[in-house]
Formats: C-alpha cells, structure tokens, sequence
DNA sequence: CACAACATACCAACTGGTTGGTATGTTGTC
DNA sequence: GACAACATACCAACCAGTTGGTATGTTGTG
C-alpha cells in the first residue's frame, strides 16, 4: 500500500539550499530588501528551481520560518547541560548558552523569524504567523523546564512558567536588535547577563 | 551682515511631513518594503518635492533617525514623576510609561530606528549608525538617573548605570518585536513588568 | 522704493534598471 | 516514457532617481 510515503529524508536538494539561503540572506539584510535572484544566486540555483518548490517568495518564507524551529530543536536537547537534574540548571544552563552564542557577526546568531516578522506584521498576515508560531514553539519549549524548576525551587510573586519563557525570548530579541544596531555583540551579552540575575533572583533558590 | 542665519524654525514643510511619514510608513512596513512614492503619497507632497529636500533615500533616512531622537526627548522631561525627589523613583516612572506607551497597533508604539537598524546594519553604514546614535542618545539619558539612584540607593554587583540603562532599552527593543510577532501588546507589556521587578531588585531598596 | 539677480520650494512626466513571476525547454531517474 | 527536478528566456509592474519647469520669496544695489 504506502498509500502516504513519508516526504523525501531531509536531502540535500534545491529546496534546502534555498531555504539555507534564505536564512542567511534575510537576517543579514531583512526580507523584503532580499531578492529571489539573491537567494538564487547564493543556494547556486536558477529561478527555475526557486519557482519550481515554492510558488512565490511568500512561500518560501513561510518554509523559511517552519524550518527555522525545527533547526532550534537540538538546542533543547543535544547540550550536556540539558542532562543536569535541575530544571533551574538546566535553564540557566541554557541561558549561559544563548549567551555564549551571541558573537561574532550579527547575522550569524540573529533570529530569522524575529527579523521576518517586524517587516511583515501589518503587511502580510501569513509570514507574521508563521514567524510568530516559531517564537512561541520556542517559548514552549524552554516553558518545560521553568516549570519543573518552579515545581522544584517555588517562584516570587506566582509568576507563570510561560511568561518567564517569553520574557527570555524578548530579552533575546532585544538583545539581537541592540547587537545590529550597536554593533558590539557585547552590549547584547550584558543584557542576558542581567537576564540570568533577574533569574536567579526570582528562584527561591536557598529553598 | 547676519552672515549665517538660524534655519527656518521648524515651519510645517514638506521636508518635515516627509520625516513624519517615513517614521510612520517604517514602523509599520520596514525600511526596505517602504517605497519613495509611498512616503510622498503619505506626506501628500510630490516626488520632485522629496528630492528637493533629500538627495536620496537613505538621506531621508539619517534624518528621520536625528527627529526620532529629538522626537523622545520629551518623555525625559515632561512627564509627571521627571519631578520626582527620588531618582529611582523617576527611572520606574519611566519604566511605568514606557509599559502604558505599549498599546494598540504596534506601528503606533514601536521604534524607528530599532526597525531600521535591523534592515541595514549590514549593508548601509550611514542609516545603522544614525540608528546607533539616536538609540545610545536615549541610553545617555535614561544612564543620568540611573546613575543618581544609584549613588542614592546603592547597587547590588557593582553593575554600572550605562548598563542598567542599555538593558532598559533591549528589554524594549525585544517588547516590540514580541509585539510585532505574537500581534499581543499584553506579551510585551508583560516583560516590562519583569524588568521594572529586576530593577526594583537589584537596588537595595530597604536602604 | 524699485528692480534685477538669485534662491527656495515645489511639481508632472519620464527613464533605466530591477523585481517577482511565467512560459517553455532539458535532463536524469525509476 | 513518464515525471520530478531542474535550467533558460522572457515579461509586466514597479522603483529610485532625473529632467525641465513654475511660483514665490529674498537680497543686494542705485
């Protein structure tokens, strides 16, 4: 039968090549200032192939945004730290990593879908969502374990779980955002240092 | 003699509609998806008009980014609690409005030049560094109260007061593009509230 | 004051290059 | 030989910037 064969494993075609472009090429320039040929022209395809996977540059973002969380996914499970039995650890354990990883030029450690949806927020619903749904996978992700730490340590002022994981997401962006603008990934780190003392003090740690 | 007369005293001109809605087009569609004859439409004035005043976009750029900061200055200066004895007092005061600001469509409240900076850190030097400018002249403001409360109150970790300030401004920063993303201010508004519970922490208050 | 010389502010029409998208091949593989 | 995966050639709309011009000050000088 196989009536529903599972979608080609991840091979290096056109389409991911494209998709890696887009990501490169949209957080250093923004997306509507990159172009379809650039895109092309980096991923080493023509036009042709673009059009051929993806019916408009829409789409692509779309794909862009989709394969973006997925590409996040191992930050939550591969580090050494995601081993640690605190979920506290395991949170400041992942905070000291978003850390470590601003560096370098910006457009090596900036968000995709951070960038893709400022410019399309008001103008084109689609890649709003789409950015947005990535964001908050995102968020939920990171949401497991400030529970489990809240659960283990007790928390100030019945704070929730998801609103400590998005504030660490806002923190980030903001972080990338000051990071581009100012150009020193320093001023970026300081701000997530000051995020993890925000951490460490609304934990009752001592408990 | 008069040799060198003050320019015209910020007279309603096409060159000042043109600022304005640049900064409202920007917010609401980015710097690259805003066209020339969309800014002149939104002016109401012609495109011969804005090459008059401009030489070219991105010149308009650099100065929308200088009136975004003359923009801002107010809120350091009109606002009730900028009357407060107690400087940190005046710095959650102002922590308190920036949250109120948060409201409504996102282009109504988000930032010029933290959108334009994320376009074009990488590829236009002038408008990210016009950005920086205009970002770091709000830093230098919100630095001087931070650094009065903290010879008032005292600090916990020696953290110094540009950095209070600069973390302010990402925290922010990332609030809008939360904003943008999840198109809920309640998000955004939501980690301002735990920066205003980190500044109120790491200030010996009791003191 | 008068008036030429010049500057400023603005406009409508146009242009050369770019952009997202299309129409029509060609090629490799089951 | 059928079909997916590409490539080539092309187009209509759009975009930043230009051109040539008008209307309305402003200034220096007799």
């Amino acid at each position: 039968m196989n009536a529903s064969r599972s979608p080609a494993p991840a091979r290096i075609t056109a389409k991911t090549k494209l998709i890696d472009a887009a990501h490169d090429l949209v957080r250093r320039q923004g997306y509507a200032a990159t172009t379809v040929d650039q895109i092309c022209a980096a991923a080493g395809v023509t036009k042709g192939a673009f059009f051929h996977h993806f019916p408009s540059k829409e789409d692509l973002g779309v794909a862009a945004a989709a394969q973006w969380t997925a590409r996040a996914a191992p930050l939550f499970e591969l580090p050494p730290y995601t081993r640690l039995e605190d979920p506290l650890e395991r949170l400041l354990g992942h905070i000291d990593m978003r850390m470590a990883m601003i560096d370098g030029p910006a457009e090596g450690f900036t968000c995709f879908v951070g960038t893709m949806a400022q410019e399309t927020f008001a103008s084109n619903e689609a890649l709003r969502e789409a950015s947005s749904e990535s964001i908050t996978a995102y968020c939920e992700a990171l949401a497991v374990d400030v529970q489990a730490a809240i659960d283990r340590h007790g928390i100030r002022d019945n704070i929730t779980a998801e609103s400590v994981a998005w504030h660490v997401q806002t923190v980030l962006q903001g972080a990338f955002v000051i990071a581009k603008a100012s150009g020193d990934p320093e001023k970026a780190r300081e701000s997530v240092r000051h995020l993890r003392r925000y951490i460490e003090a609304i934990f009752n740690i001592s408990s």
